[in-house]
DNA sequence: CGTCTTTGACCGGCGC
DNA sequence: GCGCCGGTCAAAGACG
């Protein structure tokens, strides 16, 4: 065990071992967004039929895929790119043109949204006060506060609240994708009808909330299944422990190679994606074709972090900030 | 020493 | 009402 396995963060920071990481163990594998859902879960999955829908909701999610010449970057000509999305969250959001790799363009079905209403504004994943202090530290907390099971279930009686979540879908290796973002997992599951477990991760910002489910297609081992929940109120590294965030660093990890698929983060995705169709898209994520009755509406979150650091903002000043509305 | 992963237990939601 | 399952917590251990 090294950092390749221990280091499910997304640290982009050479030094880190992070770009080294992916870039070497995804060689072939692929990406692909599709749309699924979890019927009762809003979950938007990308799936193969771009719309404008799709880059809405991608941008919604805080989500755009950078266009390789963003940083002179080029997906080798292979045609893998996303426009940017540089609109608001509550605005319309520009068009995006996806046609990633050679096999797949996004797409996504809208959803449902099914929030149930709450007492507790969870309307985004990020609030001006951290939800608990103990994210930073898993074992910090010695008991936590009756009342903090607060993301997790909600006053009796209320249903439990779920932040917008999207899924797509990746053949690769390499479980746990990098985008830009640190994780921190908490927990990993068996999950039914599969040989592979389930794993969870949180932001590892105290300020977000965001959470995304890993797990293998029982069917396709090759094809990992991520599920996104929430949206992010920060730029996308956070402070790798070895430091702060060198730009250059930065952008020198993000080596070209083909068929990639870029995080607004700048962070490169090299897995190709998978036809949301395929089979191996377990039930509980795929509907394709399904399309929710009505539009996405993220819950106004995400004030634009006014306790952004300083320092990302300077250093990846041109990525865009997942969750950060227009400036 | 601080951070992160592992892992068993707990709790609520949901289907039968 | 009961049992199953998904999701989360938190203590303990591992690692840099």
């Amino acid at each position: 065990m090294d950092e390749n396995d221990k280091q499910v963060d997304n640290d982009p920071l050479p030094g880190g071992g992070g770009a080294a990481e992916f870039t070497g163990a995804a060689t072939e594998s692929s990406w692909s967004l599709g749309g699924g859902d979890d019927e009762s879960d809003n979950v938007y999955f990308f799936g193969t039929s771009g719309t404008d829908r799709e880059s809405s909701i991608l941008t919604e999610f805080g989500w755009s895929f950078q266009p390789d010449g963003n940083r002179d970057i080029r997906a080798g000509g292979d045609g893998s790119r996303f426009d940017r999305i540089d609109e608001d969250l509550a605005g319309n959001s520009t068009t995006t043109t996806a046609s990633v790799s050679a096999s797949a363009s996004v797409s996504i079905t809208e959803p449902t949204v099914t929030e149930k209403i709450t007492d507790e504004p969870v309307s985004s994943s990020c609030s001006d006060d951290p939800p608990e202090k103990s994210t930073a530290s898993g074992s910090s907390s010695a008991s936590r506060p009756p009342s903090d099971t607060a993301s997790k279930v909600k006053k009796k009686g209320q249903k439990r609240i779920r932040q917008p979540r999207f899924a797509f879908m990746t053949k690769s290796e390499v479980d746990h994708l990098e985008d830009g973002y640190r994780w921190r997992k908490y927990g990993q599951k068996a999950v039914k009808n599969s040989p592979f477990p389930r794993s969870y991760y949180r932001c590892t910002n105290t300020k977000c909330t965001v959470k995304k489910r890993v797990e293998r297609s029982s069917e396709d081992s090759s094809i990992v299944i991520t599920t996104y929940e929430g949206q992010h109120c920060h730029h996308t590294v956070g402070f790798p422990r070895g430091g702060l965030i060198n730009h250059e660093a930065f952008t020198s990890q993000l080596t070209p190679l083909p068929s990639q698929f870029y995080h607004p983060s700048g962070v490169q995705y090299p897995h190709e994606l998978v036809p949301m169709s395929s089979p191996a898209a377990p039930e509980s994520h795929t509907m394709p074709g399904e399309t929710g009755p009505e539009p996405i509406r993220l819950p106004e979150t995400s004030q634009p972090d006014a306790t952004q650091q300083p320092t990302d903002e300077g250093l990846l000043g041109d990525i865009v900030p997942p969750g950060m509305r227009s400036r």
